[in-house]
DNA sequence: ACAACCATGTAAGTAGTTACATGATTTA
DNA sequence: TAAATCATGTAACTACTTACATGGTTGT
C-alpha cells in the first residue's frame, strides 16, 4: 500500500491539484506505481484527514480546483516510511500461467500474446529511452537526478528483460512447432 | 484474473484435492501466480458451478476431502483462454516509490530495504537453481518440460535482474553518501 | 447557447488478504 | 483422551477498477 507515499513524494516535488497529480503521475512515478484519478482523489482525502497534506482553493485554476501541499507531519511520515522494509515483489504474471497451460494442453496459441507483449515492451522501452535522453544525458547529475535515473534504469531493465524473454519464448515455440511431439 | 485457469492447468497435470492443489501451487505454478487456500477453495466452487471441473469425495483421504478433475468443458475453456491476449505487466514496485522518495527527501534509509530484498532474491534464485538441476538437467527434454523450463527461466531472469538492480542501487547510495550534496 | 473540456467526485463490483471457525482423523 | 494436523471453509476488510455523475469554465 504505497499510493499515499507515492502521492506525498510527488506533492513534495511540487504542490499541485488532484488532476495535475493524476497527469504527472502518468508521466513520472506512475510508470512504477499506477493510479487512477478516482483513487488519487480518495487518497488525497485520507491524507488530508490524517494531517499529512493541506488543501486550499487554487486561485489560478478554474472550478473547484484545489491546491495540495505536504505538511511537516506528512514529510515525517514519508521519512519514516522510506525506512520500512518490505518483501521483494514475487513474479506474478498471467503469461507464465499461459505458458504452463500451453505446456499441459499441447500446441494452442500463446504466440498471439507473446507478440502483443513484445510490441508493448518495445514501445515502453522507446519511451524510457526518450526520457533518458531528455532528462538524464547531462555530464553531471545532481543527487536527486541520479536517484531518479536509477529508477528509470530499473524500468529500462524491466522492459529489456521481458523483450528478451518474449523473443526467446517465440523462438522456442517456433522450434517446437517445426519439430513436433518427440515424447 | 487467471487463478481459475491456473487451477485448471494444475488439475489437468494431475487431479487432486483443494489442499493438495494449494501445496502443489506453492511448489510450482505458485512461484508465478500466488494463491491462498481460501482463494483456491472459493475458486474451485466457481469452477464446479461453471461445469469446468467435477468433484467427488476422495476415498484415500480423510475427512471431507474431495477430488477435483477437469471436465471437457474446462479443457475447452482453457484452450480458449490460452489464445487470449493481455497487456504486458507494468512495472509496479514499492521500492521504486521508496527510491523516488529518497531522491526527494535527501539521505534517509532505503538501504535497509535494498539489503533485505537482495537476500530474498538470492535465496529465491538458489531455490530455482535447485529446481533447475533436479527437473531440467536431462540432455533431452520433452515439449512439456521445455515449456515448463522456459517459465522457470523467466523466474531465474527475474531474480537475477533484481539482484543486480539492488546491488547497483546500494553502490550508488554508498557513493552518494561518501561524496554528499554537490548540487 | 452550446460543445468541449477541466475538475472532482460517487457507486458498484472484483481480486486478494487476514483472521478466524469447524469437523474429521491420526498419533502420542 | 488430548494434541496435532488434515481439510474445508466463512467473514471482514483493503486496494483497485469500471462506469457513471456533476458542476464550472472556455471557446465558438
Amino acid at each position: 500500500m504505497s499510493l499515499p507515499h507515492a502521492l506525498l513524494t510527488s506533492l513534495l516535488e511540487r504542490p499541485c491539484s488532484g488532476l495535475d497529480l493524476a497527469s504527472r503521475f502518468e508521466r513520472s512515478i506512475g510508470h512504477f506505481w499506477q493510479a487512477s484519478h478516482q483513487q488519487i482523489y480518495k487518497e488525497l482525502g485520507r491524507l488530508e484527514a490524517a494531517g499529512w497534506v493541506s488543501s486550499a482553493p487554487a486561485e489560478g485554476g478554474r472550478g473547484r480546483k484545489r491546491l495540495y501541499q505536504v505538511l511537516p507531519a506528512g514529510r515525517r511520515e514519508l521519512e519514516r516510511w522510506v525506512q520500512d522494509v518490505q518483501d521483494a515483489n514475487p513474479l506474478r504474471d498471467e503469461l507464465m500461467v499461459r505458458l504452463r497451460a500451453e505446456a499441459a494442453l499441447g500446441p494452442t496459441g500463446v504466440s498471439n500474446d507473446l507478440r502483443h507483449r513484445l510490441d508493448q515492451h518495445r514501445s515502453k522501452l522507446a519511451l524510457y529511452r526518450e526520457i533518458e535522453a531528455r532528462d538524464f544525458s547531462a555530464a553531471e547529475l545532481s543527487r536527486e537526478r541520479r536517484l531518479q535515473y536509477l529508477v528509470l534504469q530499473a524500468g529500462i531493465m524491466h522492459e529489456t528483460h521481458w523483450m528478451t524473454f518474449c523473443e526467446q519464448a517465440l523462438s522456442l515455440l517456433a522450434e517446437l512447432h517445426a519439430a513436433p511431439a518427440e515424447d
